[in-house]
DNA sequence: TATAAATATGCGCATATACGCATATAGTTG
DNA sequence: CAACTATATGCGTATATGCGCATATTTATA
C-alpha cells in the first residue's frame, strides 16, 4: 500500500474491514486475553466481564476475520488467536498513541 | 500490549478510536493518495472522487486523530501524514489479508 | 467593498452494529 | 430419555456515523 500500485475499491473495503473488527474495546479485550494463549469462552466471559452472549458474538466476528482459530473439545470451544500480525498491529497503535499523547503532555509541562 | 501489563478501559477505547478511524475506505483512500506527499483538499477531492464536503470532513477526522498535519497557504490548505506509524500498519493489514486470501485460494485450488 | 474561490460546517436521513434478553443447539451425564 | 452445561443465535432497541445538500467562513483580488 505504501509505495505499491493504488488499492483497489475491494481492495480497500477488505482493509477497512480488518480496521473495523479491531475498532471494538470488547474484541480488543478478548485478544488481549488471548494474547497469553488459548481460551474457552466461559473463561474469556471472566476475563472480560461481558455477557456471555456478546463474548460468543464478538468471538464470531474475530473467526470471520479470519483472526482467530477454534477448536472444540466436548462441550466447550477453545479460541486462540490465528494471525500473528495482530500483536504488532496493538503494538504499533499503542506506540503511537503513547508519543501522542507525551507530545501532548509535553506540551502542558512547559 | 502484547506481554505487558493488560491495558485499562481508557486505554483500550483509545486503540479502538485509532483503528476505527482507520475503518473507513474513503479514509484510507486520502491516506493512500497522501502517502505520496503533501496535497491541498480540491486535489483530494479529484483524487478520491468523493465531494468536497465529505472529503473535507474525513480530513478533519484523520486530524482529530492526530494522523494528519495541515498547513495553509493561501486560500488552500495542504494536509500531509504526520504519524508514519501508518504506513506500516496499512503494510501489515495488507500483508495479513494477503496472506488470508492466498490460503483460500489455495485451498479451492487442490 | 463586492465578488469569487477554497474550505468547513449545520442538518437530516439512511445504515450499521453493539448490547440485552430470551431461547435454541450441541454435547455430557445420570 | 431427562436434566444439565457450554455455547450460539434470533430479535428489538439504542446509538454512532457516513453521506448529500445547502450554506457559512476565510482569504484573495478586482
Amino acid at each position: 500500500m505504501a509505495k505499491n500500485a493504488p488499492l483497489t475499491d475491494e481492495a480497500l473495503e477488505h482493509v477497512a474491514r480488518r480496521f473495523a473488527v479491531l475498532a471494538e474495546p470488547m474484541r480488543l479485550r478478548l485478544l488481549q486475553s488471548l494474547f497469553a494463549g488459548e481460551m474457552n469462552v466461559n473463561s474469556l466471559v471472566e476475563a472480560t466481564g461481558g455477557t456471555q452472549a456478546n463474548v460468543s458474538r464478538h468471538l464470531q466476528t474475530l473467526m470471520q476475520a479470519h483472526l482467530l482459530s477454534r477448536r472444540k473439545e466436548g462441550l466447550q470451544v477453545f479460541y486462540a488467536i490465528a494471525d500473528p500480525s495482530i500483536f504488532k498491529l496493538c503494538e504499533l497503535v499503542c506506540g503511537s498513541l503513547e508519543k501522542t499523547f507525551a507530545k501532548q503532555a509535553d506540551s502542558f509541562a512547559r
